[in-house]
RNA sequence: GGCCCGUUCGUCUAAGGGCUAGGACACCACCCUUUCACGGUGGUGAUACGGGUUCGAAUCCCGUACGGGCUACCA
């Protein structure tokens, strides 16, 4: 009988989440539901100097914005609580001290000055950073090296002091890696971790294989940062809970930056954003743009974050969220990181808004508008304009400038364009055009443009040299789309009205 | 330094021993378009290197190089 399917996706609140961690959520929900399983979303807060404040909602309201929402989780609720490590603070120590009365683990009462000490003495040329290990152990001041009546006092004493894993010396750890296949360990590499800090704190590696345990998880995928920690986690396994309960594990890839790793800070040096939502650090007050606020849909960005590192080997590119979750398998997941290609991610923006119904990029419009000062009461015409103006528009801010001068004349205009080629013939075209506009009553695109141009034959004009001027008269620069839709959806007096208005500036 | 992971056009990738290594982004050219786009057609461009195994290797094996990650009482 097979384990229900459950996924955790564990993310520390310490800033803003980056593309890594989108993805990685992204994969964990996409396997949780493909397989009918549960998405948990767990605080890992065991390190309270690097709390931020805020950091947990925003985690939450980018998950929202995704449309990742998890099953169980501090704010979804569940029967797996607390979701929150600071608050499970409890039932680790004893799990670490089990280990201790079983051999696995000891006490260790090295002060950091101590640390600095031995990594000091046993720096050499060939071993830059000494690890505290099998062969530093017995050199160190903890229950191995000290006597049972020492370490007891120690402890009744309550000195400061820490549990580490006791790695065994000479072991071969193995699992099979759902992306990367079988991966071995020497355990004599792998440093004698700590499990439990001095503040009675779990570390990450204690606290994620008893949670995992005690959440029921069956399937665990993190980044690739994590591989080289992995013989931790299964001895822990092997010696807490057993080897065959552990979870399935997968190791995504990283995403890399232009220049090699993606740093969460400093977003702006590469020109794009690495948050999924804006970011303002409550300390230094930094605000780091996200894709949201850059104008990018959900859609768009839960899409392309799929395909940097997995596709359905068939030449698909646009996946909705649904198409997502069916057709997605751990086994078609790249080993290899890759790189993020930003104009590649606006071409998936693009895409979307391109395929996105009128409907559904309304409101979203709509409010980007009312941010800049254009408040649209009329639906209606709002349709019409972004069905008219969408194809040009890679990021949703686009739609600022494609559709302002519908609802508010130009400030400026691109007089530039037009005035080297101005002259009286120019001039007195465009006086008889407002005439003629005037008095026409069936005001629509076709009639309009069938008018400018007979008008424009009849004064022996191109209608081409005139279509500019009209255009830098109504948008104010060289954009938008046709001119005649554009004349027929400002309507009569406001055509006429800007025509005026712009022949007085050439 | 040690350990682990990786390496196909500039970028994301397809091809799991067998046709001229396919697609997408970007770039270039042309067509469409009297703005900018959309769209259409075509083009430049890759199996890191060296050895094996094989009739045959991008694909399997070994080595080298290069890249990345880890090497905290951070996750």
């Amino acid at each position: 009988m097979n384990k229900k399917v459950r996924v955790r996706f564990a993310p520390s609140p310490t800033g803003g989440l980056h593309l890594g961690g989108v993805r990685t959520v992204l994969y964990n929900y996409l396997f949780a539901k493909k397989h009918g399983g549960d998405f948990i979303v767990r605080i890992e807060d065991t390190d309270q100097s690097r709390y931020v404040p805020g950091a947990e909602e925003y985690i939450f309201d980018c998950l929202r914005w995704c449309g990742l929402e998890p099953d169980e989780s501090v704010q979804h609720g569940g029967n797996f609580g607390p979701y929150r490590q600071s608050e499970r603070k409890e039932s680790y120590r004893q799990f670490a001290e089990q280990l201790v009365d079983k051999g696995f683990a000891y006490y260790a009462f090295d002060t950091p000055e101590e640390l600095d000490k031995m990594r000091q003495d046993f720096k050499t040329e060939h071993n830059p950073s000494p690890q505290y290990d099998h062969s530093i152990r017995m050199k160190m001041r903890n229950s191995l090296t000290l006597t049972n009546e020492e370490t007891k006092k120690l402890l009744e004493n309550g000195t400061k002091h820490v549990i580490r894993i006791k790695m065994p010396e000479k072991e071969t750890v193995s699992f099979t890696d759902m992306i990367r296949g079988e991966v071995n360990f020497d355990t004599s590499t792998v440093d004698d971790k700590v499990l439990l800090k001095a503040d009675g704190m779990p570390t990450y590696h204690l606290a994620v294989v008893v949670d995992d345990y005690l959440m029921q998880i069956s399937h665990a995928f993190r980044g690739e940062e994590w591989l080289p920690s992995a013989p931790v986690h299964i001895l822990l396994w092997k010696y807490l809970f057993g080897i065959e309960n552990m979870p399935q594990w997968a190791h995504f890839p990283l995403i890399l930056g232009p220049n090699g790793k993606l740093s969460k800070r400093d977003g702006a040096k590469y020109g794009f954003p690495v948050f999924a939502m804006n970011w303002s650090d409550p300390k230094s007050g930094e605000l780091t743009e996200g894709f949201k606020e850059k104008g990018f849909l959900p859609e768009a960005f839960i899409n392309l974050l799929a395909l940097l590192g997995w596709n359905d080997g068939t030449e698909q590119e646009i996946f909705s969220k649904e198409e997502l979750t069916e057709k997605f398998s751990m086994e078609r997941v790249h080993s290899a990181g890759a790189k993020f290609d930003y104009e590649k991610a606006k071409w998936f923006n693009h895409e979307w808004i391109k395929r996105l119904k009128v409907e559904s990029l309304r409101l979203k419009v709509g409010e980007l508008l009312a941010q800049n000062g254009i408040h649209v009461t009329n639906e209606g015409l709002l349709d019409k304009i972004i069905f008219l103006v969408k194809d040009r528009c890679t990021l949703l801010t686009d739609f600022v400038q494609q559709s302002s001068f519908f609802f508010k004349a130009p400030d400026v205009l691109d007089v530039n364009a037009v005035k080297p080629k101005w002259n009286e013939a120019k001039q007195l075209f465009f006086a008889e055009i407002i005439r003629n506009y005037e008095l026409t009553t069936d005001w629509d695109a076709h009639v309009l443009e069938n008018n400018f141009k007979e008008i424009a034959a009849v004064n022996d004009l191109k209608p081409g040299e005139l279509m500019l001027p009209f255009r830098i008269m109504l948008v104010g620069g060289k954009f938008g789309p046709g001119v005649f839709d554009i004349a027929a959806i400002l309507g009569k007096e406001e055509t006429i009205r800007r025509i005026h208005y712009a022949m007085g500036k050439f």
